[in-house]
RNA sequence: GGGGAGAUACCAGAGCGGUCAAAUGGGGCAGACUGUAAAUCUGUUGGCUAAGCCUUCGGAGGUUCGAAUCCUCCUCUCCCCA
């Protein structure tokens, strides 16, 4: 796999690229929708394909170890071949269950036990296995695995767990180099940095990621519960020290803003459940900022669900239509908000990497940021 | 014609002498959601000059220190038998 680094913008650490890889090439800036289970919940591939113009999608090694399960993947050749997306996939290690099923787990050195938020059924992860795991999958993208750490955290236990994620890593490495991509098509590994909100220990994590060598790099363990303030300084700080001529990829993140604020900073890569969770939950982003579309006030607006949207559902529907879908609690309401908010993300990121190239990407970002930030 | 049951907030429906502006569910209104245990969760839902006050439990009277709760009459529903 190659990163091939096509602009950087003079105003800012913005650039546009291209990651290459067996199952197509991925321009950057850019974001990832999340398919858990293998599929982005509410949303055709299709579409995501033809309509909203996703380049890759995330899957997860604990949701999908637990089911389908390894068999049905191997049986299969491979999660290309099992859910029929044929563009690249990247799986996310389940270290984000570390954190975000912290009451099911049991953490130590070797790894960590889950216990199945499904049947109970207690299960070994560590660093080894968990490279196995995505292998099996077929993911093009294996995440190392580490812990997510929680906010508020504190500094001992941050730097504990930091240096536990870099052993990991050393193991991830090691089983990586010493075993072969499943299905025939090439699988890197991607490292990922901690150390919480501590501006050392992020430093310190970033040097020792960026020594890995890997071919592309991950920031994990903000956005989740931070001031924003310190999200945006921490990704600063490491985007500084992580190597220029690899993608690197904030995960977990985030509002557009967000990801306009971190293109900014030097991230290519973004993944996050917030267009697909708000907007099954009522929430429309759009360039002009965000709707609350089950509020009263749209229940007579017969205009297009975004009239300067991408997507065929933006023109196909009303407001009032899409609204009245969500009161009944019909299922093709979150389908067509689903569908509204990622071609959205895919088009601001799009936009995005068009401004850099043309060179106006800050200006423009400024003005779209306060944009944004409103309320309709 | 005879006998019985009942009328409570937007709807359904608890409550049967004070702790009731009134449970609970639905509906309504609003909020949250950042590497997905989420088609989920939370708040709110009589009025106001708002830690207080005012008007409410079909209508009109009455008993009582005190009534959605007890009594009388009226109006209206529903059920059973002829």
């Amino acid at each position: 796999m190659k990163f091939e680094l096509i602009f950087s913008d003079p105003g800012s650490s913005a650039r546009a690229g291209c990651f290459y890889t067996d199952h197509g090439g991925i321009e950057t800036p850019v974001f990832m929708p999340v398919g858990t289970a293998g599929t982005v919940k509410a949303v055709h591939f299709k579409q995501l394909i033809e309509d909203i113009k996703a380049r890759i999608i995330l899957g997860n090694t604990y949701h999908l170890y637990l089911r389908p399960g390894l068999e049905v993947f191997e049986k299969a050749g491979g999660i290309h071949h099992f859910n029929g997306w044929k563009k690249p996939v990247l799986t996310d290690s389940g270290g984000y269950q570390v954190y975000s099923l912290t009451d099911r787990r049991k953490m130590t050195e070797e790894g960590v036990i889950f216990q199945s938020h499904i049947d109970g059924s207690r299960h070994a992860f560590t660093p080894e296995n968990v490279m196995d795991i995505q292998r099996s999958i077929g993911a093009d993208i294996i995440m190392a695995f580490d812990e997510c750490t929680p906010f508020p955290c504190d500094y001992d236990y941050a730097n504990l767990s930091m240096e536990r994620t870099h052993r990991w890593l050393q193991r991830c490495l090691e089983r990586i180099k010493t075993t072969e991509p499943r299905y025939g098509y090439d699988q890197t590994l991607f490292p990922i940095v901690q150390g919480s909100v501590y501006s050392d220990l992020r430093k310190k994590s970033a040097e020792f990621i960026a020594a890995a060598d890997a071919e592309g790099n991950a920031i994990g363990g903000l956005s989740v519960g931070e001031p924003i303030e310190i999200m945006y300084e921490m990704t600063d700080l490491v985007c500084r020290i992580l190597p220029s001529s690899k993608p690197r990829y904030l995960m977990g993140v985030g509002t557009p803003i967000n990801l306009l604020e971190c293109i900014a900073m030097g991230i290519d890569m973004f993944d996050c459940v917030m267009p697909t969770r708000n907007g099954r939950n009522g929430m429309l982003f759009t360039r002009d900022g965000v709707i609350n579309i089950k509020n009263e006030k749209w229940k007579l607006d017969f205009s297009p669900v975004d009239e300067q949207g991408t997507s065929f559902v933006d023109h196909a529907y009303s407001k009032a239509f899409l609204r009245h879908l969500f009161v009944s609690g019909e299922m093709l309401g979150p389908m067509i908000a689903s569908s509204h908010n990622l071609a959205f993300y895919l088009w601001l990121v799009d936009e995005a990497r068009t401004k850099i190239i043309s060179g106006d990407f800050v200006p423009w970002k400024n003005i779209m940021i306060k944009q944004l930030a409103q309320r309709l």
